[in-house]
DNA sequence: CATGAATGAGAATTCATTCAT
DNA sequence: AATGAATGAATTCTCATTCAT
């Protein structure tokens, strides 16, 4: 085990390697709860327990930590869809794996997910021109396995049943986790258990009615 | 983008549309793309083409223009609700029904619906609780339809299938058309009639398999 | 006793005779209490239960109020000059009834005196011209008095018996009353009562004291 | 007015005087002439040579500037208090040194004296909760000296005899002094020797009056 | 690496006033 | 005589960023 106690700066008796990950911890919950534009930088530093000076110095700005979280998210994804690819399952077993490799992702990075999801200012140029390169990486890497397992080969297809799958798949970190404190529910580890069984039968049959559908046409 | 010279009243030079309902689409729009905090009151009224201060005037500040917001997305939710209630429908007819409306209303609102389901800061303390009291209306109304035709008794479930609903059938509004002017994708009438047509199957499967696996349990 | 129903408006059920008053008397207990520069028209119009508009229609704008209120105050002052002088009292008589007719009219006219006396904002020409113009009737008045009671000639020494009079006089009025609410005290008639013996008592000891240095030299 | 070439370091470009403290003298003046309300903190940016953000930074906001001043201002106070105090002074000795220190004080602090007796907004709720809890550490240190040198049980008595004499003592910084460019009068040296004479000797005679009276009672 | 003073632009809001009705 | 919508300037405060130390 990777011991962090090792790299303790004794003057200051902060942790030296982790002011990077702080900063962007405490930046994905801050940015989940209120949007991009709701927090400052000055709330990020201050819960992250750092200048504000740092954030510049370590990401050149406000805006280069939401291209950090934007990343972090998109690799992760990417991790999945190797992960599902490479271990050429049938197409229950392909589903199962990438639905509940899914969630697991949005258990243990919640913030980052909903941030990357949905907390994108649409008019800051920067950000669109990344998102633009991160989504067509993105939809080379699903064009094989839905028309694979899905039988999907028209683009326009993709539009509806990619969206339809992540609303569905992450609905509960998007709507429901991001409020369970002020809504006074806790979401344990049985919840997460009975959600993954729902949202993969649902997956299931959901698109064993889709592939139905398309073949008829 | 909303074009208010077309609504020009040429004999006061004021636009037909009142300036109160100007003011809400332009801020549904803007929000829609940038979040609540992305968003500034200033831009709101230039393009709604009405005098800043005119803000505070209708809707005593800035968090007014997102409880109206709010209230008008529940508005049309409820409506929907006791329409497809008071049809006594069969399921089938039922969640095609309601599938299609929201998928309407999605449509004709699209910029109301992606704020109030996705642009809430939760750190408002004045939003959460008008946020809260709205959804103990929604729990109150849906529970009776989730016990009659899903056969869902445990209100932990509500918080699973309700959010599943609810990110599939929006997932469009959601992730898909807010981007759409800077993917350079257009989403006409024949693509909303195919989203309808693959929401509407999936749905029906996927509580199909969904009333399986609860009575089973 | 006036009976202020006599000229009730049946229609409106509002004063006719009053409106303008009760925008004076409004505007004096905010203004003694946060200062002309800390209320807004909008709060004076709403605690004397009219229009704002009504405002720049009775006074010609904001300003006017102050200076109506100037004007109500010296009206006051001169009427007691007046009286005192024609009375042709002796020294003490007349400083007895003097002493007592300001405490008198500080009661009456709290607010008034207060905002007359402190709340002049000095950089506005228009108020320090009226104000200039308000103490040069001031002074010719005090002249002759101050000639004839206390022996002063130079007009230096008005420029410190003055002020310490009023200073000495008001000072219920000026630092206690306005705070009465705050310090959780009651100043009832029995208090003034007392009052009015300290300050005259004190006044007539004090000005004996300076008639003999003034002598001296 | 507040030359603040005068204190140019050439070196860095700085002010000797220490932005705080540039920004409290500045707003001293201000307030003294217009209110607090009358004052925006872009004039006393501008006047005290600083940014307008530096006024949040270093006092937390307006608000903050008002209570530095009261806090001087009583400190300065107590200072005299104490001064008086200790020496045990004869009655007429110890009214001499008081009054005398007052003065003084009011001369070298005459905006920070008006301000802190007269500039206060009764209706800010910080303000007032400030001011009472300066009050009652005042009243605390009057109560020996009242009892011991005038014979004053009466908690009432402190609330007229207590304003009286600081309205008289402090007329001339009321009053006069912050009109004085406005009337065109010079308050000298020599004018402030006199005022003092003239105060100081009102004062004697008048509490032996007061003394006189409260004895016969 | 880290700090904190400093900046100028921009945030939301409130201001006094005007005007058509 | 009275209303209330509308305006533009001014309000206080916070923003992200820079820079010297």
């Amino acid at each position: 085990m990777f011991d962090k106690n090792l790299f303790l700066c004794k003057k200051n008796k902060k942790n030296i390697l982790s002011a990077k990950q702080r900063i962007l911890e405490a930046a994905a919950e801050l940015i989940a709860a209120n949007g991009y534009g709701g927090v400052g930088i000055r709330k990020i530093a201050e819960q992250a327990g750092i200048n504000i000076s740092m954030i510049s110095y370590y990401f050149g700005g406000k805006i280069g930590i939401l291209k950090s979280i934007m990343e972090d998210y998109n690799k992760e994804m990417f991790a999945i869809f190797l992960k599902v690819k490479e271990k050429n399952l049938s197409f229950e077993d392909g589903v199962k794996l990438f639905v509940n490799q899914m969630i697991s992702l949005g258990q243990r990075k919640e913030n980052i997910c909903k941030v990357a999801m949905m907390e994108i200012p649409y008019e800051i140029p920067e950000i669109m021109e990344y998102k633009k390169s991160l989504m067509n990486e993105n939809m080379k890497v699903m064009e094989e396995p839905m028309k694979r397992y899905l039988g999907v080969k028209n683009m326009k297809e993709h539009l509806i049943i990619g969206p339809l799958l992540m609303g569905m798949i992450f609905s509960n970190f998007l709507f429901v986790a991001p409020s369970k404190e002020y809504l006074g529910i806790t979401l344990d580890d049985k919840f997460y258990k009975r959600y993954a069984e729902v949202i993969t039968n649902f997956t299931l049959y959901g698109l064993t009615g889709y592939k139905n559908n398309i073949n008829k046409k």
